[in-house]
DNA sequence: AAATTTAATAGACACTGTGTTGACAAATCA
DNA sequence: TGATTTGTCAACACAGTGTCTATTAAATTT
């Protein structure tokens, strides 16, 4: 099983087909992007990105398999400490990962980027937040998942309007927002 | 200007490249689908399709547009009665429109679609709700922008979430709770 | 009903990108 | 070092694209 990950040469080889596939993202569309030129551009033979991915569109999932994972990793540091973690530290790590990696977020999370990616970034992120808050308030599973899909996707739309703006506000700002807006609909769902 | 579009057969050929082109569409991914699958689903010479669209995206877009069109009149036609508006009634006739064209929707709104045009959806339904809600409420423009994000593409969640429960919950349901979340939304915001 | 306009078709064109193959070369391991 | 993986490469047949021309058929106009 144990795949020659280390070998060098796949190494370098992933690394440039990345690179090239994200400066091409920034330029054009994704169903735009040939494999030919993701090639052309990372000076590598065609058959040698086929012998690592089926198409563009594999390579896209895989980049984006790389963030979820890293932004779960980023929350796993902060419970690995033990301590009782506040929702809004834990979204502002969340805003602080994709303020650092915020060329490839950029493209991944913007309104170009596909929802069903987005939503399990916010997924990941929003479940521990959620299960924390919900298990003190009695809400109606049913009419709870409404919500939980309603803020899901609220995150996703609040995200992108930071990066319309630049990311102007501090990832504090934001993550205090998000939190609020969250404890908000939450209480009005409690309300009926 | 005007372009012969009563011609019989014009309006039969685009009709039929639409009725294939959307039963491909929940057969397969938009990037998997051809020209040349279309127009021979639809039986029809490819230098048909050509002399319509220039590619594949161009008639999604407008399809898109087609539907844009078709929201705006369901709101218009409320207010042409010139009552006063209803907000939950506006909602619910944005919902009675997405159940009636289910089919087409499914696809256009759902994970699978894109968000910039699903925004666009919310935004022409949300407009009218939105304006009338915060002239009476003072929220600073800056911090309502995000509230606004947020909502909106809240909005986008909740009409998934809807389509994934097959649509079982009846559209003034769906339209009560989407401006209960929305006006709570309002309120958080205006307590600070 | 005939004349005129306009759309759709068949088929061919060069072209671009795809996915695969078998030979070669470089990295790894003993 | 020499043997063995395993990644890389150039060349291949094949799919779909977008365009064009001559021809047919259907609509509209007179």
């Amino acid at each position: 099983m144990r795949e020659s990950k280390d070998d060098r040469r796949v190494k370098y080889t992933k690394m440039v087909i990345k690179e090239s596939f994200i400066n091409l993202l920034e330029k054009k569309d994704l169903s735009r992007i040939t494999v030919k030129e993701i090639c052309e551009d990372a000076d590598i033979n065609r058959a040698t990105f086929y012998s690592h991915y089926t198409d563009v569109y594999d390579l896209l999932r895989k980049i984006e398999n790389e963030l979820l994972e890293n932004v779960n990793a980023q929350l796993s540091q902060l419970y690995e400490k033990g301590k009782k973690v506040n929702e809004v530290d834990l979204a502002e790590r969340i805003f602080d990962y994709i303020k650092e990696n915020a060329k490839l977020c950029r493209l991944l999370l913007s309104e170009r980027g596909d929802i069903s990616f987005q939503k399990k970034v916010m997924i990941i992120a929003y479940d521990k937040i959620i299960n924390e808050l919900t298990d003190n308030n009695k809400i109606s599973r049913e009419d709870a998942e409404y919500v939980y899909s309603f803020a899901i996707t609220g995150c996703i739309g609040i995200v992108q309007k930071w990066f319309n703006d630049n990311m102007k506000k501090s990832p504090r700002f934001m993550a205090e927002m998000v939190i609020r807006l969250t404890l908000g609909l939450i209480n009005i769902s409690k309300q009926h």
